[in-house]
DNA sequence: TATGAATGAGGCTTCATTCAT
DNA sequence: AATGAATGAAGCCTCATTCAT
């Protein structure tokens, strides 16, 4: 006979056991997206690799595409949050680039797939990558005001200063296989990447610390 | 009775023919790449807008992939022709960058398309990238050299100078709705992207010209 | 601890319970039945208009075909119950086709729904219907006999003044939907039909008064 | 090389062999439907039926819905006709319902599905089925009313009429299997049916030749 | 060479049924 | 007895490629 209690605990078992299996799920269409691409992801490869039947698959997301917006939203969201952690104590521009590199860095492969292939994927997708820019966008542009005022970054606008930024990481990132084969673009590349950039937009001064 | 000349005469024009056939697949191909996706370009679609039988294609180009690999590599070759033609003239960074600009923006579409699905698409075409890039990269290091010696560009890598000016171009073209919706990026946005990226790489001596 | 009396107190609870939750589901299925039609039902709708859990449904109903088949006999008693009922006072054909009517219009969603399937339902399907018309048969064989004695029915073979009764009425039944739109066909269409063939099976003399 | 001509010929040959595929496939289609039913055919079954592999159905129906429609309305159009040319030299109330039944006779089962299942069907089933009750209607109402002028038909609604003889027709025709087991139902009944309807809408005069 | 009908492997999705809790 | 997550067979449809004409 079930007491109250153990009804509970029943349910929050189950819960829990779908929740897992959730997140399995998202975790094996993240990897095969970043590994071959999100597109030529079939829903029955996330199956496997997740080690589901593939009727499963679609008790948790009816449709594939609801799968992907999850994934991305479950991706932007903790990048978000991993952006503002990290930004959280630097004060200085380089701080923040290399927050960014470093948020960046954990999920290279699939931030990579997103970016070569927003062009063709669902709204949800182009909002979410959005989002995450709008907050990297955020944070630089308060570090490059700052360093404007104290003289050490060249004046200019922001959303170019920005967007330079943006343009290089991704190029990295779009060519990782020329500019670091077999290995993490940004791990690799990453400090050569802030020095340059810090040495185009600032000023000859010296005096900053971040 | 066919004569021998007949022969020749007809199988030239055979030859003619299909060459001109080709160049209509061609074209179709392209301007469907581009307006579409590579991706999601059907063969079927492509017959039909070269106004051909689907079959007819598969005689040209018996494989899917070998259309897109021609298609490829004759935008590249054209491309990089053109470059070379409107660097010819030019011999500062400037207008480097602005040949660079024109060139692409003839080709703005099926450029941006190749660039977002660089990533999935045969060896061949990221070569055919990587081969344009070398041909700018050729044109902008002498110029930028050029101008670290005549003391109008910082001194810095030119890989790096190179890579950030690919980098912002790219990333406008990787964004063109976002940045110029329902229209051509390169024309609205490019004087803008020169002239920050000049105002980046340049001391602040104004003796160049170009 | 449980004792045997607490045993057998809650065998029966149980057992209540049991029948009680059988009922539920039965009253579900048909709702659903007639609103939707038997083959576009889903067993998943089922469990939920039962408030259950879809897999409590197999505890009750092994086979989809077994509630299927349940729901039907349940129905057809029911049916065949009220038709002696409704019957049981009149004794002039006029009677009879009236409380036909009478006992059909509480059902009529379900008996449509019944009608239209009933050819790619199983066996138990068409014997429930037969079962009900059987029943109907018997009584309007009787009134129709007596008419006849009485002079006010004209002689013909039973079967056929039954099957044309039955054959009109299933055809409003049938197109109710174009017969009454979003109503029930039988509520507005069903003195229409009564009088109609009693005028098409009777002589001309007046004389019965049901 | 091809003349004219010849292109014409074999154009011709093309369109005949796709015009032949396609009716073979209509054919298999009503033939399946006929037997199993209109909702339980599976595409793959028609395919089979029709010796095709299985992609080549959506070649000439992309749509399971469009192949339903058009058997449909093939047999629909073919009913009527048929109706028309039956009806034509015959002027009394027999020669209708007559007709009606030898046009039918000839596509029984697929009538009988039709009808059975028609409720759950596309829009476009529900209309074929009415416009061939309607070229029907048309001819019994045209009957009918000569008939009722003449003396030989009684007066009365002339939908109720109408509809008694398609309510009576359907019912034979739903419940074949028990009205004529293994048989053609019309075949067997067509003749009592026709007797019993006349003997009920018919005055005693015995006037009437058709 | 050109045509376009035919092919069939492969993808997504549904849903009756099972099973561990 | 009840739950609901998991299963997997089966259905529909797409599209690159082949082939007879």
């Amino acid at each position: 006979m079930l007491t109250e209690q153990s009804v509970i605990i029943q349910g929050t078992k189950r819960s829990q056991q779908k929740a897992a299996t959730r997140e399995t799920i998202l975790r094996s269409a993240r990897s095969l997206y970043a590994e071959r691409g999100i597109a030529a992801t079939r829903s029955a490869a996330v199956a496997q690799a997740a080690g589901l039947a593939h009727g499963t698959l679609f008790l948790h997301f009816p449709r594939q595409e609801e799968l992907l917006v999850a994934v991305i939203e479950d991706f932007g969201e903790g990048l978000c949050r991993r952006l503002h952690e990290l930004s959280a104590g630097g004060r200085g521009l380089r701080a923040c680039l290399e927050a960014h590199l470093a948020g960046l860095r954990e999920v290279e492969g699939f931030y990579a797939a997103l970016l070569t292939e927003a062009g063709h994927l669902p709204e949800a997708a182009r909002l979410s990558l959005l989002m995450v820019q709008s907050t990297l966008s955020w944070h630089i542009a308060a570090a490059a005001e700052a360093g404007m005022e104290a003289g050490t970054i060249r004046r200019q606008p922001v959303h170019l200063l920005f967007n330079t930024w943006i343009g290089l990481v991704h190029h990295y990132l779009a060519n990782r296989e020329l500019f670091a084969p077999g290995a993490l673009v940004l791990e690799r590349r990453g400090g050569e990447l802030v020095e340059h950039y810090l040495g185009l937009v600032s000023t000859g001064d010296r005096i900053e610390g971040g």
